[in-house]
DNA sequence: AGCACGCCGACT
DNA sequence: GTCGGCGTGCTC
């Protein structure tokens, strides 16, 4: 047996692989996972090479203690993915396979348990037990879905209840299901007929299978974006293959994942998102790495699934920030997906009513083709979207007289409307209007906000909480009073407004857990409410059939924030919720409170037009070369000092200039916005280029000489490629 | 990032 | 005399 040299990624923030030796490890063994020793400990990681020259002389090396050969090696392609993330956002490739490894993949102990493809099925005498059978029992709901669906593997019937593979034994003996040996029939239940706009996208579509094609699907909400996914999962579960449907972080998974489920009767649908409980996370991954998993839906997480039979990417909502991680490895899993297509070969179809003007200049430029769903599919027609002047009405508590009889004819017909106002709290701060003192979080350079709910003031950034003082802390005045509006002071003013109304408050506060938003959620549906009052929570997804008016209170701030992207946001924020009112048979209208009703982003929301939105913003980012005309890096830093942080910026900005090409720009490092954090200081220092491959050279050449800076020990920074806030 | 080693202050 | 502060340096 030989000893070769292997080099191994393993999760510690240092560039590049570490070197072992390693007795009988062959080529095959690339992609395996690793046990080997690290410092004091060990260490598991995942062999990148075999056979390697090493630039370590022969005696620092020590030897692996053992390859994990219980699974097969991830394969080529992943491996390639993980680095080029590792490269693109100048990220240790270590860590990158560590965030794209389940957690429990990256200890030593024995595998979770592969999943039991054991499928069963009801009996005759099972049917005929069942309507005696107690409802709510499991047996009984076991039997039932078994009933529902036909044939059933343990690892779903465990989904039916938790408790399945104790009932099984019992339900076996008893004769009333069977196992078969065949794996559940794929069935894949009929949708709704496509309209024309829906077909033409599908064949589109469909026509690229089998080769690298991206697609922008541009279309409202409510134009039947899902249909035409579910229309092309069909045709890839058809040809035997697995499909990858990416969505936000969102409280939507659920939803979407029944639609899926109920759509493709007996496909093996893997759901993959960050607060799934390990074991599980661990065997959908394994599922689709073993390429049992025929469709896996997830989080930005998701986009590194191994995926052995990869025919379709899915980015739903593209323009979603939060396909964009903000810590760690900061990738945008919209734009890792459309490498990921491309390597692989495969269509990738990124789906939005507003899509991010990275798309749609790629649409514009033809490297992305363009499918238009124009048409409402689900409702008559688009809500009337009207500006309401603010500045020629005094308003009442933040609301225009106008607005609140829209509210009252809604009340009056019995129809629900939706206050937006993305703002939770009661106010966003207390002061004293004697001495001037203000609410400030000690550890930020924010306001604490005043939440009257709990009785408590809360920063939004740290979360620092504190009680209410009862009387100014500086001066002793007791007349200190809360300023602004946040959605619990618009929630109690409009219940005095309208007492006979039932408001529901929905927002981070209100859906603290799962199971309350759920709640809320039931609440809507059922007609509990009149009137809801939330933050953008309530803008995503969701249809309510009732809403038939969207009241908007305090956008226009974003149109002159320090962020060129806020428009954009804003943009699609408005439309999205704008999208919650009239899906069914009831006509919608979305009332937009401001001060510059001329201003052009609410003239192209007025006329319900993206396109001239986004040919206005791009055409000033081309002016002034800002994304996705130009492209940028962020070097930022923090440390209990503003001064550690901007030197230590200034510093490797000077080693930048010595080596930045003429094309790359090195702006001044300068204190963030929210500049202080949990008490740290906050800075950044931002690097512009034309040209993308020029910025990556750079990058990787600058990051190699700040990392042999020595910095004060309690500095922390990090870089940021194509970063999406400031 | 961990986790060592290492060299100076207040305690049994 | 030693327990322990966190400064500096290394991990193949």
């Amino acid at each position: 047996m030989s000893t070769s040299i292997i080099r191994v990624a393993l999760d510690v923030p240092l560039p590049g692989g570490f070197d072992y030796l390693a007795d009988g490890a062959l080529q095959d063994d690339i992609g395996r996972r690793v046990c080997v020793p690290f410092g004091r400990g060990e260490k598991i990681g995942v062999i990148l090479a075999v056979d390697v020259a090493s630039d370590l002389p022969a005696e620092k090396l020590r030897s692996a203690r053992a390859i994990l050969r219980d699974l097969p090696p991830f394969p080529a392609d992943w491996l390639e993915l993980a680095q080029f993330c590792s490269r693109y956002y100048q990220h240790p490739i270590g860590e990158v396979i560590a965030l794209a490894l389940p957690p429990t993949l990256r200890r030593r102990q024995a595998l979770p348990r592969q999943p039991d493809r054991r499928c069963f099925r009801i009996t005759p005498a099972g049917r005929r037990a069942l309507p005696g059978l107690k409802q709510r029992s499991v047996a009984a709901r076991l039997l039932a879905a078994l009933e529902a669906q036909g044939g059933l593997t343990l690892t779903e019937l465990r989904g039916v209840s938790a408790a399945a593979a104790k009932q099984l034994p019992g339900l076996l003996q008893n004769g009333w299901l069977a196992e078969s040996a065949d794996s559940p029939k794929l069935d894949v239940v009929a949708g709704p007929e496509l309209q024309a706009e829906q077909q033409h996208a599908v064949a589109e579509i469909g026509q690229a299978l089998g080769r690298f094609a991206p697609f922008l699907l541009h279309g409202v909400t409510g134009s039947g974006k899902t249909e035409v996914y579910l229309q092309l999962i069909a045709a890839v579960l058809a040809q035997g293959k697995q499909a990858l449907l990416l969505v936000p972080e969102i409280a939507l998974t659920p939803q979407l994942e029944e639609r899926v489920s109920n759509r493709f009767r007996g496909a093996r649908l893997v759901s993959l998102h960050s607060s799934l409980a390990e074991g599980v996370r661990a065997a959908g991954f394994l599922q689709a790495f073993a390429g049992e998993a025929d469709i896996v839906l997830g989080t930005r997480l998701a986009v590194f699934t191994p995926l052995p039979r990869l025919a379709l990417i899915v980015v739903d909502e593209e323009h979603d920030p939060s396909f964009k991680q903000q810590e760690g490895l900061r990738y945008s899993a919209r734009d890792v997906a459309v490498w990921r297509a491309r390597q692989r070969g495969v269509p990738i179809v990124l789906g939005s009513a507003t899509p991010s003007l990275e798309s749609w200049a790629a649409a514009e430029a033809g490297r992305y083709r363009r499918l238009e769903l124009t048409a409402r599919a689900l409702a008559l027609a688009m809500p009337a979207v009207r500006c309401l002047d603010t500045r020629r009405e005094k308003l009442q508590d933040g609301m225009s007289e106008h607005l609140l009889r829209a509210i009252a004819a809604r009340l009056e017909r019995k129809e629900q409307s939706l206050v937006f106002l993305n703002r939770r709290g009661y106010a966003p701060v207390l002061a004293c209007p004697a001495c001037g003192w203000v609410s400030r979080c000690p550890g930020c350079a924010a306001n604490l906000v005043l939440h009257l709910v709990d009785r408590r003031l809360r920063c939004h950034h740290c979360g620092r909480e504190e009680r209410i003082p009862s009387a100014c802390p500086t001066c002793g005045n007791q007349d200190i009073h809360p300023f602004g509006r946040g959605t619990q002071r618009l929630e109690e003013t409009l219940a005095r407004r309208f007492p006979a109304a039932r408001i529901l408050r929905v927002d981070r506060d209100s859906a603290s857990s799962r199971a309350r938003w759920q709640a809320l959620l039931e609440a809507i549906h059922e007609g509990g409410a009149d009137i809801l009052v939330g933050t953008q929570m309530l803008s995503k997804g969701h249809d309510f059939p009732r809403l038939t008016l969207v009241g908007v209170l305090n956008a226009d701030a974003a149109l002159f924030a320090a962020d060129f992207r806020a428009p954009e946001r804003l943009f699609a924020q408005l439309m999205q919720v704008g999208g919650r009112s009239g899906r069914a048979a009831l006509p919608g209208e979305v009332l937009v409170q401001t001060e510059y009703p001329d201003h052009p982003l609410y003239r192209a929301l007025v006329a319900h037009d993206f396109a001239a939105f986004a040919a206005a913003q791009l055409d000033e980012r081309r002016r002034t070369c800002l994304p996705p005309c130009g492209h940028q890096a962020l070097l930022r830093a923090e440390a209990p000092e503003l001064g550690q942080a901007l030197s230590f910026l200034e510093a490797a900005a000077d080693l930048g200039k010595r080596t930045a090409p003429q094309e790359v720009t090195l702006y001044d490092a300068v204190p963030m916005r929210l500049h202080r954090r949990a008490h740290l200081e906050r800075a950044q220092l931002l690097v512009e280029s034309p040209s993308r491959p020029a910025l990556q050279a750079f990058l990787a050449e600058w990051l190699a000489a700040i990392r042999q800076m020595k910095a004060p020990n309690a500095l922390r920074w990090h870089i940021d490629v194509d970063p999406l806030e400031f």
